[in-house]
Order: C-alpha cells, then sequence, then structure tokens
DNA sequence: GTAGTTTTTGCAACCGGTTGCAAAACTGAA
DNA sequence: TTCAGTTTTGCAACCGGTTGCAAAAACTAC
C-alpha cells in the first residue's frame, strides 16, 4: 500500500543506500544523488516509516504523556501546552489516560511495547513511586507536577506543595482569620497531602487559630462545591484555603447557594491562578502555580534525558505567589473576631 | 537493552518462531513448548516489541487523535473517553493538537510515518476537506463532532448542529421573544456555521422577531465573556442563543458585572449541557449534546473501519434536545413586550 | 599522468519481529 | 507394525528501514 525506499531506489535507479541517506541528516551524500532521490520520491509519494527506522536507530521519537488529571480544566491547558511543546521539537505524544488505575504495572509494559523514548506524567496525584517504575525500567521519565523532594529519585519539575499551603496559611493569618479550614482535594493525592502538611505546619507558629480540614473527591468544580454544600450545614470557619481554584469556585457556588456571601461572610484562597480566578464575579483570591513554566521546563528536562539518559535526577521547583483580589477581607494589623 | 525474542528463544532452547507464535493468538503452538517459553520470558522480562511485529503484521493499533479544541473545557471530558474507550479496546492514541494550524497535510503525513491504524478528528471546527485528507491518503478516519451532510465523504459521528439552531430559535420564540441574537463561536467552525444558518433559518418563519449576531473569538469562558461585553454596550436583544455552554457561562459572568439580571433582564440559552450548566448558581437553560454516546459511537466505527477499511461513509447523528432550567422566562402562549 | 587523500556509493548484515512452507512428530485406525 | 492424517516445529524469507565496511569515484597536489 504505502511507498517504500526499495520502490524509490527502483525509480531513482540508485541503492537502497542512497535513499535512506538522503532523509538522514548528517548522512553521506553528493548533492546529484540527493536530487535523484528527491525527484523520485516526489513522484512517488514517498516518506519514510518512522517506526521501521526507529528499530535500527532505537528512537521513535514517541513520549508517553501518562496522567490521571482529566476532570481539572487547568490540565486541558497542560495538555494543550505538552502537545504543542513536543510537536514543536518532533516528538509524538502517546496519551495514556490513568484514570482508575494506581498501578504503574501496565502503563510501564504498555509504553516499552511501543518503545517510547521518554515518559512525562503529568499528575498532581501519583505518588513518586509510580513515575520510578518507569526509570527503573530504564525508560527516561520527568514528573511534573510531582512531589517535592530534596533528594528527588527522579526528575521531578513543578511546586514546593507544602510551601504553597504554608503561604496559604500565613496569608490567611494575616488577614486576621483565626477559624480557618482547608478544603483540599483527594486525600490520595500528593499534592492534597503536602499543601495540607504545609498549612497545619504554618499554624504550628498560631497556636491560637483555630483549625479543620476536610477534602473534596476530586480536583473539579463539581466536588469542590459538594464538599462546601456539606461543610456549610456544620462547619464554622472564617476562610477557607481551597486546594486548587476549581475547588474554590465550586464552593463559591455552594456559599452563594446558601445565600452567603464572600468575603463578608466567608474569606476563599484558591491555588493556580486559573483564568476564570479573574473574573469580576468572581475575583479569587489565590496562590499562583506557573503552569506554562513547569510544563516547558518538563519539556527541556526530557529533551535533555533522551541525549543523556543516566543524567542525575533533578528537582526544578517553581515560587509560587499570591494573587491578592477579592474573597478575603482586606489586610489588618490586629486580629479580628 | 531490552530483551528481544532471540535471547528468549536460546533461554528457552527453541525457535525464534516458537516464541512468536506463543505470543500470537490463533498460532499453532503445543501447550507443552508454550510453557517453557512462558517460563523463558518471564524469568528475562520480556515482552515483545509492538512497533516491530507491527512491519510484518501492518498493524500498529496506533490511533491518531487530532483536535484543535483545546480552550473548551467540554474536550477535557472527551479527551477522557476517548482515551479511556481506546484503551479499552487495546487503541493507543497518539495525540496531535492542531491549534494555530489549519491544512491538513503536516498531519497527514506525520501520521502515515507512525502508520496508524486510523485517525479520529475530535473537533467542533474543522471543515469536512480536513477529514477527507487522512480517507484520501488511504487512513481510515473518522470525524467526530464534525459536520453532518446527508451525502457523507467520511465517517462523521455528532448532531445536526444545524437543527440544534432552529432548536434554540424555536425555543426563544416560543417564549414570547422577540428581539433576540446568535452569540456564535468563531466564525469560521462549521458548527458556528452550521447553528448559525439554522437558527436564522428558522426565524425566516418568524418575519415579525428581529435578530441580530456576533461571534466570539473561540469557544471558550473568556472569549463569550468578552463578547458579551461588547454586545451589553450596544445591543438590544432580550435572549441570546450562546453557541455553547462555555460562551454561555462567560456571557452569564459579563452580565452580572453589568448589575444585570438573568432571565429579568436577559434572556440565555446555551448549548451542550456540560456539568457547571446544572450548577444552582448558574441554572443555565440549553441544549444538551450527548457527548458520551459520540464518543462511544466514534470509538466503535473507528473499531469496525479497522477490520473493513473500505465500509461506506456513513454519518451518525444523535438527537439534542432542551433542558429546561433557569435562564429564560417562563413558557408563555402569546408574544412579549 | 600518477599517487595519495577524501568523498560517495553499494553490498550485505542487521534491527525485532512474522509467516508460508516443508519436514518432523504425533495420532489413531487397520 | 504400517500408514494416512493431523499437529507442531524450524528454516528462511520477509517487513521497511539503517549502517559498517570496502570498493569506486572524485579530488588534490606534484
Amino acid at each position: 500500500m504505502a511507498i517504500t525506499l526499495k520502490e524509490v531506489a527502483i525509480r531513482a535507479g540508485v541503492s537502497r543506500s542512497a535513499v535512506s541517506r538522503t532523509f538522514t541528516d548528517g548522512a553521506s551524500i553528493s548533492d546529484r544523488m540527493r536530487r535523484k532521490v528527491e525527484k523520485a520520491s516526489r513522484e512517488l509519494g514517498y516518506s519514510p516509516n518512522a517506526l521501521a527506522s526507529s528499530l535500527t536507530t532505537g528512537r521513535t521519537k514517541l513520549i508517553g504523556l501518562v496522567s490521571n488529571n482529566f476532570h481539572n480544566p487547568i490540565f486541558l491547558e497542560v495538555f494543550d501546552l505538552f502537545t504543542r511543546g513536543l510537536q514543536d521539537r518532533g516528538l509524538r505524544p502517546l496519551l495514556v489516560n490513568l484514570t482508575d488505575e494506581t498501578n504503574p504495572e501496565n502503563s510501564v509494559r504498555m509504553l516499552k511495547q511501543y518503545s517510547v523514548d521518554g515518559v512525562v506524567v503529568a499528575s498532581s496525584t501519583l505518588p513518586p513511586g509510580f513515575s520510578k517504575a518507569f526509570r527503573d525500567a530504564g525508560v527516561p521519565v520527568v514528573h511534573s507536577f510531582g512531589r517535592y523532594s530534596s533528594t528527588p529519585q527522579v526528575h521531578v519539575v513543578g511546586i514546593d506543595n507544602v510551601e504553597s499551603g504554608r503561604m496559604a496559611a500565613r496569608t490567611l493569618v494575616d488577614r486576621g482569620y483565626n477559624r480557618i479550614a482547608f478544603l483540599g482535594g483527594p486525600q490520595s493525592a500528593t499534592s492534597t497531602q503536602d499543601r495540607f502538611s504545609g498549612f497545619t505546619s504554618e499554624l504550628l507558629t498560631h497556636p491560637t487559630v483555630a483549625t479543620t480540614h476536610s477534602f473534596a473527591e476530586a480536583y473539579s468544580f463539581d466536588a469542590g462545591r459538594a464538599e462546601m454544600g456539606r461543610l456549610l450545614n456544620a462547619d464554622t470557619a472564617q476562610a477557607y484555603f481551597c486546594g486548587d481554584d476549581v475547588l474554590s469556585i465550586g464552593a463559591l457556588s455552594a456559599i452563594e447557594d446558601k445565600g452567603l456571601s464572600v468575603p463578608d461572610d466567608i474569606g476563599l484562597i484558591g491555588l493556580n491562578n486559573m483564568e476564570m480566578a479573574g473574573w469580576e464575579n468572581i475575583n479569587l483570591t489565590t496562590i499562583h502555580q506557573p503552569i506554562r513554566q513547569i510544563v516547558n521546563s518538563s519539556i527541556e528536562l526530557m529533551v535533555a534525558m533522551l541525549d543523556e539518559p543516566d543524567r542525575h535526577p533533578e528537582a526544578r521547583i517553581f515560587p509560587c505567589s499570591v494573587i491578592e483580589r477579592g474573597t478575603l477581607m482586606a489586610l489588618t494589623k490586629s486580629a479580628a473576631e
């Protein structure tokens, strides 16, 4: 069906090697020969079979893009950035959806069968052990939005979630709130765990501040809305740190349903700074996570690893910052209440 | 580096064919032999190279998943459904992001180089000519969310966008609105064009109803918000049909910013019935597009085509229905004003 | 024109599998 | 035991490319 190198060789009246070399840059071939081959392949509509060549070169330019975050709209942007960034470098993302799958075995096997050159794990919820499984299988791997460690076993690019939790706690305390709560994503997510741990550790230095916590079932609008709906029946926190903007926005919706208002009745701080957070009628105070840098840096790291697979594992951590908007009460010197 | 069939053969003391046949179901091999081979491969950690085998079998189980809708959150669900559905059938999605790319040539070439077994174009904005390019290149293709035609040149699965436009117009007219407007997605999108054409054609039968139209720059919250922001300064429509829920929700936000209220000041009807549309504080009246069925049906069609590539092109069109919520004024017998 | 050097070319083996074919091994009936 | 029929096995060619190597061709300088 498709035109092969052999057919081009015959038509051009040259050896198969000559055709191959025409399409391999850096190969030794004369201009005259190259022109002959190019003419023939143009006439036949030939284009080389990337998979066949991968057999001998050992490179497929296939990159496994593994994720389980298919409900947080921020990940649509993440996929957009990843796919375009990879494409721009001639790499092809083989997408693996891990929803409902927690162990790496199957994905590792599958991606090895397809001889991917590397794997990007794009997930804020999978544990480090997950990406380690790829490393152990000899596949270059970078974990984007993964858990920060000072002694990384695997390349990690993201933010320091513990610090972001601290930052949120500090911000709430500075505003004078003294009954505050953590509304996290799924408890099994490493990002939730770390944000929570930073949040509570920071509060140890403020023993007068009362704190509670709960977890939404997923990083999604609806989960945030549902969880806040429940909390409003019982909880009495003055302000919440929501582990993600989607949770905040879902929560906001639940608060409005109850006829309460933000920030007058309840304060809210999110994390991510997604586009919607900036809308006038949402106007969410939030912690900015530099998605674009994280993705680009992950891609660069991946590309670097293709040349140097045994590169020493590295953690690339980007700083977060508080984006002041309108869902917290104004900064005050003294504690409120 | 990775274990090959040959090494397994040596270890098991059998021929290479025997190993190959062990991993090919339907192949003629005795139980005793199979056990020997399985033991050896287990010991070595062998798993067959899918790409090498594709060379002789002509099947890669790779499916190109081509889209340019990386800003409409509904597509995160679409990707979720596609990737899981394909995975469940042993197929691997090779994701192609077409943002900023309007001609099919490059994608066709690239996907042929990777010998994909088929291509799913998941886009409501690409013209039919785009998917035809794949068919012309001899690649099985199904266009999901594509333009309906009674004489399809290519397999199409989706809704009848023209009819959905008519449905929206009818709904608005029935509610008694007589100054109504169309707020579409990008004008270049086929779905926008068709919804608009259905909308206006329906209004031909209601000559007393005044109508205007405009187009957002993208199918995104922000584009809807921006466009409605502009319209509120000039336009005087009583109700809008927004070509997508994201536009409606963006528009809603702009309306609230102006201090106007829905449906008292302005009526709104969307399309898609995304999850957020059901939130109490949004409560959007909208036209339901059966995403899940469309995706599943697309996958089934794709699978069928793998066995029967020359299948006659088919259009699978799913019906839409109006979901009554709170952004239109109540049904009335007489025209309002 | 010759010898030495560099570039270009084709041969043939290889990448990691599959598969048609004929020989080998097994089966069961006579 | 023999023999036809069936199943299992290995050989060798093939899938569509790449690449080391040596021969051929093209330069270079004398």
